[in-house]
DNA sequence: GATGTCGTCATCCTTTCGGGTGATTTCGCG
DNA sequence: CGCGAAATCACCCGAAAGGATGACGACATC
């Protein structure tokens, strides 16, 4: 789970499940009778609900994702399309929507580009008038963003996707 | 396991989850007993069954989705960096006559270019086949060369220099 | 007013880098 | 042949970087 647990889409389907689970209950509970009736075991009607819910899960499951990936794949659309249209003389447009989708912050990106530039944890700090430490909480998230492990793999990535000219 | 995970909050919020969780299944397991021995009604039984399974079909449903979409996303960031590298119409002439003005033979540019990529002197030895303090004293010896005090340095002037892509 | 995000800073601990120094082998060239 | 350049590897040591975790204030959102 992720950026998007925090959007409202989020939420409105977890309600939503939450809704959708109670009526199933309900059903089950209704539906139960008839098969006490018939006299089925209690190990098989246990088993069906559970095959039943657990379909269920992975159906929502399924659903909630599929809404995030359409909205990621609108984003992507649009990328391609910056670069096709910004080929050489660009002064470096920064992929926002890429970094946006990456939960990399404003702040993040800066000491990004810092790094990239070459410059030491030291140097950045110095240069931003922070505590090196707070250097490195932002590289860390950074790089923990970028999957990446060594700085210089961050700026291939950032590279890579675009957010570092 | 998942690029967008990255926050620990999150990561928090899972393994309070996973416990949780966990410790249901405990409780139904051991209540199980009691309403069975006690002849409750099917009926609480089958709705104890249902929630849990109706969680754990959830939380299998959002593990199942979650990791796809990872592999989702991976492919969409390769699809991104076909057209971002491709407009580049040269495939790259590096400037050999700058190589060798500043000394800088074959073998070092080849460490330099691994050093581009993110990788770290362990995994440039393994891939060249030498030890890794070889990769050093070439690194060491090209940072030289190129007036580079770190790494991240040394590639900023590479690409400046037209050694690098 | 609770919750979440962001930026800030800290501490502890491990891994990686970089500098320094020296040694060996291979290869080409005068 | 001897010389030098290049590549290889080793060891030590200090500095830098990275991971994990916790905390706190500001601010926005609900």
């Amino acid at each position: 789970m992720d950026i998007l647990l925090h959007n409202t889409i989020m939420k409105r389907h977890v309600l939503i499940f939450g809704f959708v689970g109670g009526l199933l209950i309900a059903t089950l509970q209704y539906t139960e009778y008839r098969f006490v009736i018939i006299e089925h075991s209690v190990e098989l009607y246990s088993a069906l609900v559970a095959i039943l819910f657990a379909a269920f899960g992975i159906w929502l499951g399924l659903r909630i994702t599929r809404s995030r990936e359409t909205i990621r794949e609108t984003v992507v659309v649009r990328e391609v399309l910056v670069p096709a249209q910004a080929p050489a003389l660009e002064p470096f447009a920064p992929n926002t929507a890429r970094q946006h989708t990456l939960g990399i912050t404003a702040r993040e990106l800066e000491i990004l580009t810092l790094v990239a530039g070459g410059l030491s944890n030291r140097e950045i700090a110095t240069q931003l008038f922070v505590s090196e430490n707070t250097v490195k909480t932002h590289c860390a998230r950074t790089f923990d963003k970028l999957v990446a492990a060594r700085r210089t793999q961050a700026v291939q990535r950032g590279k890579e996707l675009g957010l570092l000219p």
